[in-house]
RNA sequence: GGGCGGUUAGCUCAGCUGGCUAGAGCGCCUCGCUUACACCGAGGAGGUCGUUGGUUCAAGUCCAUCACCGCCCACCA
């Protein structure tokens, strides 16, 4: 066995051995409990980040733990054709060659779609299989895969045929770029520094009314002025007609009560084809709809000089003229947030355009509902409220996307203008038999299919085995910021599909920052590529790490050192591995019920400390807390198993002491499989090497250890203390590492004694010689032969009497005594009194 | 504008329903290459728990306030 720990020496062939023996397929006729997760689909944008490799260490933790505590477990892997992106991503390399996408045609685009997915796919996996991920691999879903395809078509019609889906013309945030609408979870708010002008408007029968905005471009489309019919300045005017400069269009001023008085000069120009709120105000008083701009963002204003023009452009030209005109009444510096598209980071251009809608009212009714009858747990739950409040103020869902690459809507029209929607694309017309159809051009928002992974990923809209083994499904584990765009919208299909939610647990992990708190990004040079960390510090290293920050808090800054110390904690398991193994006569004649029969102190202390590191990492993993589980899995390898009962046992062992060698099998065979799920190649390697025929770790029973002794605890527990007692006065003595003499008391007993002057040591002697200076501890003192002094004693002295005093101080409080609970009144007593024994010990036997 | 989270050792973070002598890893200092591990062992320094008030016998832990930092949501031109 080498000397050291190589996780590039182990992880490639485990993975192998463990997906050719089929370790990882679910069986959907099994007897077992099902349990099931659909891994949320990467986008197939490029390599996986950090965060995926946290989401992936808590999925597979998940998994490993549950086919050890015996569900049969599908953990379903997939990824995502992420429509919007992905033609970015083509389009971004199409620039690097001086292309562009009209330039090459839709055929061509399509072949490079294609090469993109097939590559970045393959990448994708490897990540996934390099960090372990025990998916089944069999079930690999892709949402443009003609199955899956087919599910959305299914669910289009669905909606369709309920009459939930309709085409409609309405505001939408429109992409230049894209030349796409996005729905409102795509827009990104960005703080701009602008200019608000402040521009008069002629009235018809004199004076004028004078109006802010941050975008005069757009009041070439203005059909209206709109002014607070509360506002005392402006009740005159409601109901004359306004002039608008540079059109010369007739604006009916009217009352409205979303103005807002305080804002600019408390009268809005109403632009009801570039503006959320203008529209609502130009359908509530009939105003008429103007579309100033193109599908490229660019000016559609003919006959006017601005025409064809990009909008700034459009702008500063339109803020000359009114100058020129006397009409801009002044300029003020304007901060406010516009809205980008999350993809493009273009600035969004809110337009009129006929769109797809999906009706929501139905499906978000039945989801606040199941949530109020706690059919979906989250962890943390404060974001159920983050959830609820989203769902509540839903609208409408614009899922027509205007792009090139997407399921295109299954909506058909023949020449005679009848609409055919069926899955299948239709030979005829369904109305008149007309064979000449054309599809409508839109495609759906990628949204739309991720919706509908829980189920579509098993089969649906088939009955299907694995639909009727796994759903729903058990866990969705996913960052914050995808809640609403995809979690909430998996509960509504689900719920509507399916009848039953599509997962009972929502489980949200942090959000990785880099080390200088920014967000992780390739484009910003903060992002930290999980391949060099696996290939740095392997793959259970990552994953310990992951799972021991991934739901103690929101965000977490990235620190390399604790990757570092996980690799450093690999390598203690694998050293402790070795020092058992070269233990001679390695047979292990563990029969039932060795545990009981225990006779060192030593080994009844680990026991029982391995039953209660058991419970803490079942009780972690159980909860979501699997910080817990990793740092009492940690704590308890290291602190206690090597750096006590090892050392402990260390002669027992040389000897080939056969007790010794059972409970010290035991308790690292245990150990390895409480750690697997979290680190599951190094386990698996050590655990392999044990004595006796081995499968695989992860096909063994979860380890359930309960004995528990007290007696034990509380003895070995002294053991540890006089060491460290001994230890220090050692070291402030300059004493040499070995050597002195202890004397105990002879209520500590002999077992203690034997071993704690083992440990630290020392001689053990009836009674300590003229030899040095006695130095006090716990329960007796020790000397050295070399010894120098004490600079311990008077620190210590220090410390004890300061804590005395405190402590007495708060007893002498009678409100103290009459008020607290008698245990915690016992409790500080009894501190008093070890105290100030301790006191007298370092006073009285210098 | 609304909501949520954070502010604890030099750094990254734990501290659940109030009882802490405030912990861990990394870093730092001093010893030690002792036949599992120098990817190690032993010892140690280092914090008035962001501010100001309050509740309580007792507050890092509860309440209020302010200040920063971060996130989510939102149709103020």
């Amino acid at each position: 066995m080498p000397k050291a720990f190589d996780p590039q020496a182990i992880e490639a062939q485990w993975y192998a051995r463990w997906e050719a023996d089929g370790l990882f397929v679910a069986d959907a006729q099994s007897d077992k409990p099902k349990f099931a997760m659909c891994f949320p689909p990467p986008n197939i944008t490029g390599e996986l980040h950090l965060g995926h490799a946290l989401q992936t260490a808590v999925y597979d933790t998940i998994a490993r733990y549950r086919r050890m505590t015996g569900d049969e477990v599908l953990f379903l892997p997939g990824y995502d054709h992420a429509a919007i992106a992905t033609q970015n991503v083509i389009e971004k390399q199409l620039a690097k060659e001086g292309l562009t996408k009209e330039q090459i045609g839709r055929e061509k685009f399509d072949e490079r779609v294609e090469r993109w997915y097939e590559q970045t796919g393959a990448t994708i996996i490897n990540q996934l299989r390099l960090l372990g991920a025990s998916m089944d691999w069999t079930r690999l879903r892709f949402t443009m895969d003609s199955r899956y395809y087919r599910s959305v078509m299914t669910a289009f019609v669905a909606f369709y045929e309920k009459g939930w889906i309709y085409r409609a013309p309405r505001i939408v945030n429109w992409c230049p770029h894209d030349r796409s609408a996005i729905s409102d979870l795509e827009v990104e708010w960005q703080e701009h520094q602008d200019t608000l002008y402040f521009i008069k408007y002629p009235i018809d029968g004199g004076g004028d009314v004078t109006i802010a905005t941050v975008r005069p471009e757009t009041m070439l489309a203005d059909t209206g002025v709109a002014v607070n019919p509360a506002d005392k300045r402006y009740k005159s005017i409601i109901g004359k007609t306004a002039v608008l400069p540079l059109v010369g269009r007739k604006l009916p001023i009217v009352g409205e009560d979303a103005v807002e008085a305080e804002f600019g000069t408390g009268a809005l120009k109403v632009t009801p084809g570039h503006d959320p709120l203008d529209y609502e105000i130009g359908q509530r008083h009939g105003l008429e709809m103007v579309n100033g701009m193109h599908e490229d963002g660019s000016m559609n204003v003919p006959g006017l000089p601005y025409d064809g023009m990009d909008a700034l452009e459009a702008r500063r030209r339109i803020v000359d003229d009114l100058k020129a005109q006397g009409l801009l009444v002044k300029e003020e510096p304007y901060t406010h947030e516009v809205g980008h598209c999350d993809r493009c980071h273009s600035i969004i251009e809110p337009l009129i355009s006929e769109q797809w809608w999906l009706r929501m009212e139905e499906m978000r009714d039945n989801s606040v509902a199941a949530s109020a009858a706690g059919q979906v747990r989250w962890h943390p739950e404060r974001y159920e409220r983050t959830y609820l409040d989203w769902l509540r103020g839903l609208h409408d869902w614009n899922i027509g996307r205007q792009l090139w690459l997407g399921h295109r809507v299954p909506v058909y029209y023949c020449e005679n203008g009848h609409v055919t929607v069926s899955v299948e694309r239709p030979d005829t017309c369904a109305k008149c038999g007309s064979a000449t159809l054309e599809q409508d051009p839109d495609v759906l928002d990628t949204w739309f299919s991720s919706a509908l992974w829980p189920f579509a990923t098993l089969g649906w809209p088939d009955d299907t085995d694995d639909l009727e083994a796994f759903y729903p499904t058990d866990i969705n584990c996913t960052a914050r910021e995808i809640i609403n765009l995809w979690v909430s919208r998996m509960i509504m299909t689900g719920l509507d599909f399916m009848g039953e939610v599509p997962f009972a647990d929502v489980v949200i992990h942090c959000v990785v920052q880099a080390a200088d708190g920014r967000r992780m990004s390739k484009s910003l040079g903060t992002g930290v590529d999980p391949r060099d960390l696996l290939a740095k510090y392997g793959a259970d290293a990552l994953r310990a790490w992951a799972t021991s920050v991934a739901m103690s808090s929101q965000d977490v800054r990235f620190d390399e050192s604790r990757v570092e110390g996980y690799r450093r904690f690999c390598n203690k398991l694998w050293n402790a591995t070795r020092l058992i193994l070269s233990s001679p006569g390695t047979q292990t004649a563990q029969a039932p019920g060795f545990i009981e029969r225990q006779e060192h102190l030593e080994d009844r202390w680990i026991l029982s400390r391995l039953s209660n590191a058991a419970s803490a990492v079942k009780s972690g993993i159980d909860t979501f807390a699997f910080q817990d589980s990793i740092n009492a899995a940690y704590a308890f390898a290291w602190n206690e198993f090597c750096d006590w009962y090892l050392e402990a046992i260390k002669d027992r062992l040389r000897e080939g002491d056969a007790s010794a060698q059972d409970v010290a099998y035991h308790s690292l065979d245990n150990l390895l499989r409480l750690l697997h799920p979290m680190m599951p190649f190094v386990t698996e390697e050590l655990w392999s090497r044990l004595p006796g025929t081995r499968d695989y770790v992860m096909r063994q029973p979860w380890p359930d250890p309960r004995f528990v002794d007290p007696e034990a605890e509380e003895q070995f527990g002294l053991v540890i203390k006089i060491v460290e007692e001994v230890r220090g006065h050692r070291q402030a003595a300059g004493a040499p590492p070995r050597g002195g003499a202890l004397e105990l008391d002879r209520s500590v007993g002999e077992t203690v004694a034997n071993l704690a002057a083992r440990l630290a040591h020392v001689e053990l002697v009836d009674e300590l010689g003229a030899v040095g200076t006695p130095l006090a501890v716990v329960a007796g003192k020790v000397s050295f032969p070399a010894g120098t002094g004490d600079a311990r004693r008077e620190r210590e002295r220090k410390r004890l009497q300061d804590d005395l005093d405190k402590t007495q101080a708060r007893l002498a409080n009678p409100d103290f005594r009459d008020r607290a609970p008698a245990e915690v009144v016992a409790n500080l007593e009894e501190r008093a009194t070890g105290l100030r024994e301790a006191l007298e010990r370092l006073t009285a036997r210098e």
